[in-house]
RNA sequence: GGUCCGUUCGUCUAGGGGUUAGGACGCAUCCCUUUCACGGAUGAAACACGGGUUCGAUUCCCGUACGGACUACCA
């Protein structure tokens, strides 16, 4: 039998949650569904210097929008906390004492000023890797090269001190990548990593390895960023005796800039205009900002079919998937390997595609809203079939209120351009005609009646209608091209449609 | 620089020793329509390069180029 499957999405609040941590996030998620396990939101929160305010409610209130909610979490605790690792603190410093006694780690006393003076010595030396390894720490104030007597007292007296893991010499490490496949590393290119820091803080690599152990994870899905660090993290499994139980790993290919090269960032977002981040962020410290896809108008169901497919694919054709479909239908061998640029139109096209599948009812909201800070109070009704008439004209809910103004506003003013091409006499003579008739007119004013009557007032003019249209477009929207018109009129009404003509009969200049 | 990872249309990708190399976004054209949009149809558009292996490589292997990540008492 096999064990149940727990997964973790573990982001260090130090700012805005970026987009390709949600992809993360939701790349975990959807393998524990998949596979009945649990996810797990762990807080790596060992950077006391780099900690922002605001950033772990940040990171909640994100994947609480795109419901990728966790099993267990800081805020809904499970068996397996504390869930910051903050709060588990006490707990590191037993292994790492415990890989001391092993042989596999020791105390270093190098100060800052000892470390960058190595580096120097070393770069003059023509050393084209300056670091702390197997090489370099001889020469170093540590506990290998210390007598021990000296490192008992510099211990007792409340030196600071780090503890670093020792990298054996000569050996090759093995790891097997889900989505890589076998990846091999010789230990001579590794560096004795700090596992302990000075305030008594574990570093990623010990905490991480630890509560991954503790916690009972069985896959480690994240960003490849951490593919060059995994095979120290295979060594400290080992050398902590938990290599048995060693969880699989699995590096998801980088979110690339759209243009050009690198990964994406803020700046990106900034210089091309759309989001990097799910929510809007306001730095609390120094004020800055940074725009969130759902201010911008992206729905989260669109959102998070968008980001699925960012390097993963189900193998068939289809696009459009609700969570439950993508939860069925993943699997990490569908990853690519290859990292993936970020292109916003096909976000936008997904956000399309959601938009118009929307009820009218649920759209009518955003309408609503938007109209009353523009001052306008709309019914339900009207809002509704505004929606209708422009969910599938928009790619943004915030852009159906300005699409809907025409129904609301009569126009002052006229496209100048359609003016001075199709108010002719024609036009003024059926336009004319039609007011006539709509006010002998006392029957259901539909679209349906609203089109034969304007139909039979050209008739009577003897001029076809598809040659005035876009006057009588003009006349009632003031605009050159929009949604249906007879569906405008029925919306409008019959007098509104009557006095907008008129307004409209006695501004406009014929052009012949 | 070193280590590791990668490379199919502009972008996201399917595919896989013999295919007209498929789909989607975007783009273009046409159709629908009173307009714009939606929708439909069509089109332009790709296996980085060089060697091997093979009857045959875009597919397997090796190099090269290019790209990326990492190279902190950051995660």
């Amino acid at each position: 039998m096999t064990q149940e499957v727990r997964v973790r999405f573990a982001p260090s609040p130090t700012g805005p949650l970026h987009i390709g941590g949600v992809r993360t996030a939701l790349y975990n998620y959807l393998f524990a569904h998949k596979m009945g396990g649990k996810f797990i939101v762990r807080i790596e929160d060992t950077d006391q210097a780099r900690f922002v305010p605001g950033a772990e409610e940040y990171i909640k209130e994100s994947l609480d929008w795109l419901d990728i909610q966790a099993d267990e979490s800081p805020w809904q605790p499970g068996e397996t906390g504390p869930y910051r690792q903050s709060e588990r603190k006490p707990d590191y410093m037993q292994y790492a004492l415990d890989l001391v006694k092993k042989g596999h780690a020791y105390y270093a006393f190098d100060t800052p000023e000892d470390l960058e003076a190595m580096r120097e010595r070393l770069t003059a030396a023509r050393v084209v890797q300056p670091q702390y390894n197997n090489i370099t720490r001889t020469q170093m104030k540590n506990s290998l090269t210390l007598p021990e007597d000296e490192v008992e007292r510099r211990l007792a007296s409340g030196e600071p001190y780090v503890i670093r893991v020792k990298i054996p010499r000569q050996e090759e490490v093995r790891l097997k990548d889900l989505i890589r496949g076998w990846v091999v590393v010789h230990t001579s290119t590794l560096d004795d990593k700090v596992l302990m820091k000075s305030d008594g803080m574990p570093t990623y690599h010990l905490a991480n390895i630890v509560d991954d152990h503790l916690m009972g994870i069985t896959h480690v899905i994240r960003g490849e960023e951490w593919l060059p660090s995994a095979p120290l993290h295979v060594l400290l499994y080992r050398y902590l005796g938990w290599e048995n139980s060693m969880p699989e790993f699995a590096h998801l290919p980088l979110l690339l800039k759209p243009d050009g090269n690198g990964k994406l960032s803020k700046r990106d977002g900034d210089k091309l205009g759309f989001p990097v981040f799910p929510l809007d962020w306001k730095n609390q410290k120094d004020g800055s900002s940074a725009p969130g896809f759902r201010e911008q108008g992206y729905l989260p169901e669109a959102l998070l079919n968008f980001l699925a497919f960012l390097g993963w694919n189900p193998g068939d054709e289809r696009e459009l998937f609700t969570k439950e479909e993508l939860i069925e239908a993943f699997s990490l061998e569908r990853i690519g390997k290859s990292g993936t640029k970020f292109d916003i139109e096909k976000a936008k096209w997904y956000n399309e595609q959601y938009l118009k599948k929307m009820d009218n009812e649920v759209l009518a909201k955003y309408i609503i809203d938007d109209a009353k800070k523009d001052g306008f109070d709309i019914s339900v009704e009207l809002a509704s079939a505004a929606a209708s008439l422009n969910k599938e004209r928009v790619t943004f809910p915030q852009e159906l209120w300005e699409a809907s103004k025409l129904l609301v506003i009569a126009p002052k003013t006229f496209d100048e351009k359609v003016a001075t091409k199709r108010w002719n006499q024609d036009a003024i003579k059926v336009l004319n005609k039609y007011v006539e008739k709509l006010s002998g007119y006392h029957g259901v004013f539909n679209s349906e009646t609203a089109k034969e009557l304007l139909n039979s007032s050209a008739e009577i003019e003897e001029i076809k209608l598809g040659k005035v249209m876009q006057a009588v477009r003009l006349a009632v929207t003031g605009l050159g091209a929009g949604p249906d018109l007879m569906q405008v009129f029925s919306i409008l009404g019959k007098e509104e449609v009557k006095n907008r003509i008129n307004f409209a009969l006695q501004e406009l200049k014929p052009i012949d």
